[in-house]
DNA sequence: AATAATATGTTATGTTATAACATATTTAAT
DNA sequence: ATTAAATATGTTATAACATAACATATTATT
């Protein structure tokens, strides 16, 4: 199993985690041929600034604030559609927001742990759960190309914080 | 593994699948001391007219010709919330749509198989699936509180369409 | 019958996402 | 270098999904 748990919700040096995925984006986009523009760095740079995936319009703004102009929404689609189709970015539909994966080269599961306190969101790959849900669509006879898996729940950090202070602060990330 | 991926997915008598909700959603209501109001049945109805799941603004349009008056938002969207708060009803939160649950009274797992092709959504429990999730999460040391597992694909009909025909009718039901 | 609780109506607006077309920039071909 | 093609961005408008806030109506309880 390949996540980044740890990282996303835990305290970590960050920085490492912007640059390897800046460094993993221009080697992808090079070996795709692929043109990593300004916007398109910059989009990404914003996403990896925090594990919380980031909405289109939050994007815009921090956007334009990087730019030093305004930014209409295509723009901001146009650079996401662009990282999610090489596989830098993946959206998480039930939150409309984008985060950034953290292996971009490695086989996918797809499967996100949530926060509902913090917002932060973690991603792992599992061969096993793959193999698993492979099997159930054979069962079904159902063809599968694709999955998103969502979990929701508490990260270890605001879980411990939760069970400590016997009060939690409520964020409402959530989806219920 | 709980299923209704076979009639989701292939020909079958559909009236008994809007019976058979129907009668669960009297049962559940009565149970729970819970109002199905006429509004509130017939967004059930509409919502299990078909295997496929239903936008809240398709819903509305069809709610209006249902009840002979407009109907706004607000009404549908109230509606959806008492049916899904029930369990009668999922959100699938990558297609922004709604689909009747063919089983509100058992465990879930919140997994969908959804046809790219035609649309149709079925709905799996698996406790194996279920269990691997839950390890999962403890490794990360994450509290699992819910989730929402979506597979994309082709169903057993589609998939035979495409390869009998040679050609698929691509009706766009898609993510990607 | 009066009160409280629940449900619906109504208007307005917030939020997320895309269509359509114009312009600019980069790449490839001549 | 010049032209042509392909790619990327700018711009305007609008589509699609969802909720806030407050008024009215209906149902249940006292
Ligand atoms: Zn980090
Ligand atoms: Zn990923
Ligand atoms: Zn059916
Ligand atoms: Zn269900």
């Amino acid at each position: 199993m390949l996540s980044n748990s740890r990282s996303a919700h835990q305290p970590h040096n960050h920085l490492r985690c912007i640059n390897a995925a800046l460094d993993r984006a221009r080697d992808l986009c090079a070996q795709k041929n692929a043109r990593l523009t300004p916007t398109r760095e910059r989009v990404l740079n914003l996403i990896w600034q925090s594990h919380q995936p980031l909405g289109a319009y939050q994007l815009q703004e921090q956007l334009a604030k990087l730019s030093g102009k305004s930014i209409a929404p295509p723009t901001v689609y146009r650079a996401i559609e662009f990282l999610v189709n090489l596989g830098l970015v993946h959206r998480i539909p039930s939150l409309n927001a984008f985060i950034g994966c953290p292996f971009p080269n490695s086989a996918h599961s797809n499967l996100f742990m949530i926060c509902q306190n913090c917002g932060s969101a973690a991603e792992a790959t599992h061969s096993g759960l793959n193999d698993l849900l492979q099997s159930a669509s054979n069962r079904a006879q159902f063809i599968l190309k694709s999955q998103n898996l969502e979990l929701f729940g508490l990260c270890l950090q605001c879980n411990t914080a939760t069970t400590t202070n016997g009060e939690q602060v409520n964020h409402d990330y959530t989806n219920d």
